[in-house]
DNA sequence: ATCAGTGCAAACCATTTGCAAATTA
DNA sequence: TAATTTGCAAATGGTTTGCACTGAT
């Protein structure tokens, strides 16, 4: 499959750079924010330039405690976890003691002191199949 | 602490008992819309009855991939699952090998063909610690 | 010269809020 | 009766869209 041809533009190019800058999530107002001490561009931009990235597997999103859609630069799409039929919706709640492995991982190789964790599956539930 | 008193209302009798009735998530306007096959309960006070439920721990909520809220009755909080550091914002990418143990409980114990699975960490970060 | 991309303003839509009327305790 | 809850309609606030203009190829 051939790389769908787009334009490099100015916005383009910014916003990308100040995902790449830092690995955590922005929000589309904050990106808005951010460049604008400098530059000029307009939030529709920002947004399109998102969905524009997130089309190309470049930014991962993620909806934050207040609802907020919020990106992150996202190499190759990466690993991001109540199990959730993707069939008839029905949910199961999984009791997951193996995430105390992860916890010991996350203290060891990368020094963060785990405080809650949230896992959410999908796929197809045991009445659908 | 004492349990903080509030009326019993119909529409919160009628939200609950929804929720109760299936384990899935259910967004305010679904919820309104089933209720008032049969009764008149304003969307309002399905906010504001949702709002209430989730304060007193009977109900979790979650964003859909549409960015919609949805709510789901959980009896006392459950367990629900990228590194995210409450005080900095900072992102850590966590690789979880450990999560191929789950999915074979998850087929196990619930009979759940395991499709994709999203996981999401929070605490501090090393930086902040 | 094309066709994609941008800005602006208007449109959307989920969620929230003010306030008077209805309900529960 | 006193205090909480509801309904309705209007206000919010994040996100999307129409359209004419600008910029990239």
């Amino acid at each position: 499959m051939g790389t769908r041809s787009v334009y490099v533009t100015k916005p383009r190019e910014l916003i990308a750079g100040l995902l790449h800058a830092e690995p955590r999530f922005f929000s589309a107002a904050e990106i808005h924010r951010r460049l604008n001490e400098a530059h000029k561009v307009s939030l529709s931009t920002v947004y399109r330039t998102l969905e524009h990235l997130l089309e190309r597997g470049e930014v991962a999103a993620r909806s934050d405690d207040a609802g907020e859609t919020t990106y992150k630069a996202c190499e190759p799409a990466h690993h991001h976890h109540h199990a959730i039929c993707t069939s008839c919706g029905r949910v199961e709640d999984v009791d997951c003691s193996a995430i105390e492995q992860l916890a010991e991982s996350l203290r060891t190789v990368h020094g963060f002191a785990l405080a809650d964790h949230k896992m959410e599956f999908s796929g197809i539930c045991s009445a659908c199949r």
